[in-house]
DNA sequence: CCATTGCAGCTTCCATGGAAGCTGTTAGTC
DNA sequence: GACTAACAGCTTCCATGGAAGCTGCAATGG
């Protein structure tokens, strides 16, 4: 067995158990392409690179390929996925039908609820505002972030939360890779808006289609110009 | 150890993997009720009645906790989950989401595959009719089964396949209770025309607010319904 | 030169046993 | 009688080794 990398982080130990340790030092690794998609790992090897024994790096790589991170090829290893175009449009539409979801119900939420929410996510939009008059792209993308995640996790169904969880950890990558081919940053802004205002004024068919819109545009503006890069795989 | 009931059946070895077969065995038996939810099981114990070892079966137990079927009580041992009417309100709105979204997706198809789509569903619908008539509620079910996941399985979406899936699996038991309790049933037949026609003609806003709809009503129809038969779990 | 076969080296798959943790009960103490 | 502590019996967790399978290369036969 050869090892051909430096040792991965262990990751914070948060979880006490040792399949928890690996499964999120693993995530992290191939959200932060540590490992590239297409490589192809051994149970053994991450194990020694873990400092742990191949059982829990096993469990682990069970659950990722549960989540579409890796595929485990009978009898000869773990491969990391990569994505191509075809799965960022489908992503894309998941994330169109599930965040309109989001929106309508958390516009459905109790008064307070919903004041709380649109606050907040108007401070992640302001954020944003901030970052790209600074043109920090990085700052942005985590800003942009953090409203699509207060949208999902606040709007009151888990499941909803879950979903686009999942499709986020498949999705990272190519956001960061995207982040600098995408024009027009600024109408986000807007739609940010009218989703919190719809909320705050508690008008469910308003937010659906405001969150609606602005991810039809988003995946509109984005997957030509990801077909027009040529990018095969991500 | 103790055995507390007959053995699971082996389920058909399709995988040729034990872990496949404990998964498959162990679901179906979930679906069907073989387990109780609430019900604590062992892993020695599902070992023991699917003639393997420890191991296969811990690993199949991960899967199906990754899709919210059990949870794993650290050193615990194995937890056949129950729903909550929450729950079944969560599903819903998944339902809701993804369907419309697949309906949509569906109505954008290339004219050939459209046509036969709608064929396919009308056929499903057509067979809801003459169980309906017949009396035969499982014959129902099964065709109306059938024309969901028609749906979402020809949409092109394998992402919206595999959600629906996995809430399926979860709901499929609180499905067969309610199919006794549900008033109106002939009336999903006219809404699933609605979607089928809009499918063949090519309208992907007409066939996605007619998909959303059936769900919806569905869902403001049977809510109230185990709420009020004061179905904590099933 | 090309096709086939055999083999070496890798991998996962699965069984098994020891370690450690949780729960409920029982014995002991105040 | 009420409360605490220890323990027995259960469980999973994890390490490890043997078995079996896949791949690519080298040797062999045409």
């Amino acid at each position: 067995m050869v090892l051909r990398g430096k040792p991965v982080e262990p990751a914070g130990e948060r979880g006490a158990s040792l399949v928890d340790a690996a499964y999120g030092a693993l995530k992290h690794a191939i959200r932060e392409s540590v490992f590239a998609p297409g490589y192809q790992a051994s149970a053994g090897e991450l194990a020694l690179r873990l400092g742990m024994s191949r059982t829990p790096v096993h469990e682990a790589a069970l659950r990722l390929q549960e989540e579409g991170l890796v595929r485990i090829l009978p009898k000869r290893g773990i491969l990391i996925c990569a994505l191509a175009p075809h799965d960022i449009a489908e992503i894309y539409e998941v994330l169109i039908a599930i965040e309109a979801g989001a929106a309508e119900l958390s516009a459905r939420l109790p008064e307070a609820a919903r004041l709380a929410l649109a606050e907040d996510l108007d401070r992640a939009t302001s954020e944003m505002g901030r970052a790209l008059a600074a043109g920090d792209l990085a700052a942005w993308g985590h800003a942009d972030e953090a409203f699509h995640r207060l949208l999902v996790e606040r709007c009151g169904n888990g499941r909803f939360a879950r979903i686009i969880q999942t499709v986020n950890d498949q999705s990272h990558r190519a956001r960061m890779l995207t982040l600098r081919l995408r024009p027009r940053l600024p109408a986000s802004e807007a739609e940010h808006r009218d989703t919190s205002d719809a909320i705050r004024r508690g008008l469910p068919g308003l937010a659906r289609e405001a969150a609606r819109r602005h991810r039809i545009r988003a995946r509109d503006e984005l997957l030509p110009l990801i077909e027009s890069v040529g990018l095969r795989h991500m």
